[in-house]
DNA sequence: ACCTGAACACCGTTCAAGT
DNA sequence: ACCTGAACACCGTTCAAGT
């Protein structure tokens, strides 16, 4: 027997980066971004914090693998295959909105590091539902930046109000102090937002994602080669 | 006289928000958002750090404030009163694109609270343009916000990417990186990326980012009531 | 009313030492 | 090869004490 007594939970294989990835997906998730640091990390997977450093390179790497590991859970899930192209476009934006949604720690680890395959699968499947949608080759290129762009871009936005909204009033909350104050704006100055501020208590933010998609094919569709 | 001799750049008139702000943008801009600190800001101001407090709430209100100055900066220098509404809505996407690019610094801190009055403007003058484009008014609102979403969330994007791309390589050699990648994925698997791969190295981030308005605008226009 | 700056309660990251 | 955990060099924020 060795002095010290085998502590509960000590690992007795190595640990991996996906181990790592899932320990810290399961904080976010729980306990929000502020409550992930090498030490909670470390403490549940029963290790110290220096250890993380021999899978992970730093913070930055373990949110962006974080992050990947959902967005590849998502296009998992979201089953497209025998879909019409508009309809495969559709069912992967709102695979990527909800999973967003439902991991608003999401934030801006939207790069491209070498690994990053969740968001590879995703532009492929976009890109290529392009083609099928007969939009011309020339255009191509533009409107699938678009649509990517447009998808993480408002995703990502989308979880960062649903984080805000987490530590204080609900979202109903937030859109009604937003109505009220916007309709209180000099109508005179600013007759857009007085006049919109009756639609925000009731709108649905996902619909209002996909009719954005919707306006971006639409776009495309009407351009001839 | 004092024991202390009067510590030169000791302000004699009250710290204001506005000086708070612009001094952390200088900061920012100068040396990136690392350097920002409490400690740095109140050195630069030649005041303790708990000052700062008085005036501002936390950090991620000073954040917030100093990504809405660079919004009303922006919306204040790119004039467009007198352009046909496209073209004015591309000029107000031009000036954030550019805004944000050039203050790279900014990435989440796009949220509406009180007094946020640059997105405020952005807001209402793309609202407006859409009005005088003649969207029809069943549209208006999912295609505002579209639009208004597209445009801060793919520069928020933009500007990350040119964050990352200051502390390492160019711009020019990340997109050549990765074409490289998707050139070399399986061409089976991954039949778009491998061909758009060679597209990467070449384009326009900022063309792309107007495509992506014309799109929408695109779309928008093909609605009749 | 506004400022000072030490003190508090943390962080991410490193690294000599272990197995 | 992989892990340990103390140590380093910081942070944001608070607050008693000052003017």
């Amino acid at each position: 027997m060795s002095k010290k007594p085998a502590r509960a939970g000590r690992r007795t294989e190595a640990l991996t980066k996906a181990q790592i990835v899932e320990a810290a997906i399961a904080i976010l998730d729980s306990e929000g971004v502020a409550a992930l640091t090498f030490r909670t990390l470390s403490t549940r997977l029963a290790t110290g914090s220096g250890a993380i450093y021999w899978h992970i390179a730093n913070k930055e790497e373990l949110l962006g693998a974080a992050t990947d590991h959902i967005v590849a859970a998502a296009m998992d899930a979201a089953k497209v295959p025998n879909r019409k192209p508009r309809e495969a476009i559709r069912a992967i934006a709102t695979a990527v909105f909800d999973a967003f949604d439902a991991h608003p720690w999401i934030g801006g680890q939207l790069s491209l590091a070498p690994g990053r395959t969740g968001m590879l699968q995703v532009f492929e499947a976009i890109g290529g539902r392009l083609v099928a949608l007969g939009v011309p080759a020339k255009d191509r290129f533009d409107v699938w930046s678009a649509l990517v762009n447009y998808i993480f871009g408002v995703a990502a936005q989308n979880a960062d109000n649903a984080r805000r909204a987490e530590e204080g009033r609900t979202r109903e909350d937030m859109l009604g102090t937003l109505a009220e104050a916007w309709g209180q704006l000099d109508a005179s100055q600013f007759p857009f937002l007085h006049e919109v501020a009756v639609q925000l208590p009731g709108h649905d933010d996902r619909e209002q994602f996909l009719a954005g998609i919707d306006l971006i094919l639409d776009g495309a569709l009407e351009r001839r080669p």
